[in-house]
DNA sequence: CCTTTGCTTATCGATTTTCGATAATAACGA
DNA sequence: TCGTTATTATCGAAAATCGATAAGCAAAGG
């Protein structure tokens, strides 16, 4: 299996999640996403995300794109 | 033609781009992307992106994407 | 005029990735 | 023993990036 490649780019949902007292599940059902890609998105697995995504994720968190998404150079 | 629909996700590419005195074409250079894929992701015409384009954007810009994308709800 | 530079817009096709559905598993607490 | 929550995996369809290419426009400079 080819390794993980790791561009750099982490998704800060743990913390979001933690300050506004909301489980992943809730988060889901509000956005309208599963959890299972939720999930996917919390642990850095994800490759890209759609702007509809995103844009839901920030409605529903009452924040921006910059509170979500971080670049850590490797 | 369907209309445009619009998520609230905004490319602030433009300011950085002034910020650092650098070109749309001399970016595409060193990102490693065509000038018209930039150009699209510059006016909002993208849905999307992928993490690998994020970080490469904001490696050259030497930037954090909260300074990219911004969240403007409708 | 003519050329160059910078940017925009459009189309095509290949590739990549999301995303939902589903299922299995595990940890934790009541 | 349940129920909740979260993680991980697989499958398939739909969506979108992205490069290549071409056309066009505007501005600047000769």
């Amino acid at each position: 299996m080819p390794p993980e490649e790791d561009d750099g780019i982490r998704v800060h949902l743990d913390r979001l999640l933690a300050e506004r007292g909301m489980t992943l599940t809730q988060l889901a059902e509000r956005v309208g996403v599963t959890v299972v890609n939720l999930s996917v998105l919390k642990n850095d697995r994800a490759r890209a995300i759609r702007f509809s995504t995103l844009a839901a994720l920030c409605r529903e968190l009452r924040c921006q794109p910059g509170d979500l998404l971080g670049y850590e150079p490797e």
